[in-house]
DNA sequence: CCTACCGATCGGTAGG
DNA sequence: CCTACCGATCGGTAGG
């Protein structure tokens, strides 16, 4: 359609894309990798521009301001987590199953998206209240979707106010592995799919054993 | 000892403290909110001072440079956590209530200290190096003796190589927690110790029973 | 699309 | 000389 854009090859590794939307990607790609490794507020649009083998100007004819790349980074990457999920559910599996398969997915999408997923836990707090609020929305459909599975695998929960505390408790130890597991030689995302999936099943039918002495920690405030 | 230092007593809302050392401990304490709640970089030095009620050259006094308050705040925390960890040890309980008693203590020390430990996982990469790795090898030791106590536990996990892994599970969990407990009036920190707890013992158990047929998962890549 | 800048604010330090 | 500060301003850099 377009010739490449003849100012942009000059020692750029990644390959070049031509038009508006190819290069606005290519840019959230760039983007996203230098805020995840170095931080939002402490990477320059300079940093982001050269990275991109484009001027500061030039950028700015992309994004309108610094935002606006934080808001495309974690607004794309919640709704591929959301597509992920719809894919998932539609299959109509039977639910330990389809929440099997939900771990399966959301840990493969992460471990490809690692860089857009540490943007969007780390720094969603530098948008603006609508653009954060439209973006947490999504990520709270998500987790209702997760507990509603939860909850078809154990409905008592849902009655004892469980399912969003344990549904968390999930997304605890998925999104902590970040943390830890790329420095662990011995397993990766996909080993550990299998792992959290036994655990969380293994967790959940322990909770339920014992959920009918709810808040026995009273114990510690009216004894007996 | 000595009197009240003539020009601090403006309009300071904290209690003071007399001598160096309650005044350093003041300034921790505020610089901890302040950089929990409004992010490390992006506090100003004269913010820290001015919720202290000091000169910026008065902060400067106290702490050589910015990085200081982090080292400060970043370690007596973790230290604090060791301490806690020790202290359970020190109890020799079995093992079993030894790891309760430890998700207790943590969960216990975590709400009492918010703030220091949303610093400690957000802002710990600003530190330099030689700080950065004295305090990672604190959090090691902590993984360490959880790791241990869940060996003790299930001892076959540890010749799987699984025992970090679940360990960093457990800690996905509760690090978790910060994220969306705050926001749900229905449970407190101290209602979900029992709860992970549960959850932990029941998912320990049941990856146990599947430890046997490690990485299943290669059945995606290798059908039958 | 570039060089050349701006208003402001940063972390840190001068003299007294 | 020390401490515990003050008002003012340093050299650099941020987003735009």
């Amino acid at each position: 359609m377009q010739a490449y854009p003849p100012y942009l090859g000059q020692t750029m590794a990644r390959g070049r894309s031509s038009g508006y939307e190819g290069q606005r990607e290519a840019i959230l790609q760039q983007a996203t990798a230098l805020f995840a490794e170095g931080g939002y507020t402490e990477t320059s649009m300079n940093q982001v521009a050269q990275a991109c083998g484009l001027s500061k100007p030039a950028l700015y004819h992309y994004f309108r301001d610094k935002t606006a790349l934080l808001v495309g980074i974690t607004e794309e990457h919640v709704i591929r987590l959301e597509m992920v999920t719809g894919q998932v559910m539609a299959q109509q599996l039977p639910a330990k199953a389809c929440l099997q398969q939900l771990i399966m997915s959301f840990v493969k999408e992460y471990a490809d998206a690692q860089h857009a997923h540490r943007v969007l836990i780390d720094e969603i707090r530098f948008l603006q209240e609508a653009d954060r609020v439209r973006i947490l929305d999504r990520e709270r459909h998500i987790v209702a979707v997760f507990a509603s599975v939860i909850c078809t695998i154990r409905p008592e929960l849902q009655a004892a106010g469980l399912s969003k505390p344990l549904t968390m408790l999930l997304f605890g130890m998925i999104n902590w592995m970040f943390t830890w597991l790329k420095s662990d030689g011995k397993f990766s995302y996909e080993d550990m799919a299998p792992i959290v999936t036994d655990f969380f099943f293994g967790g959940l039918a322990m909770v339920q054993a014992t959920s009918a002495q709810e808040n026995r920690n009273e114990l510690v405030y009216s004894p007996q």
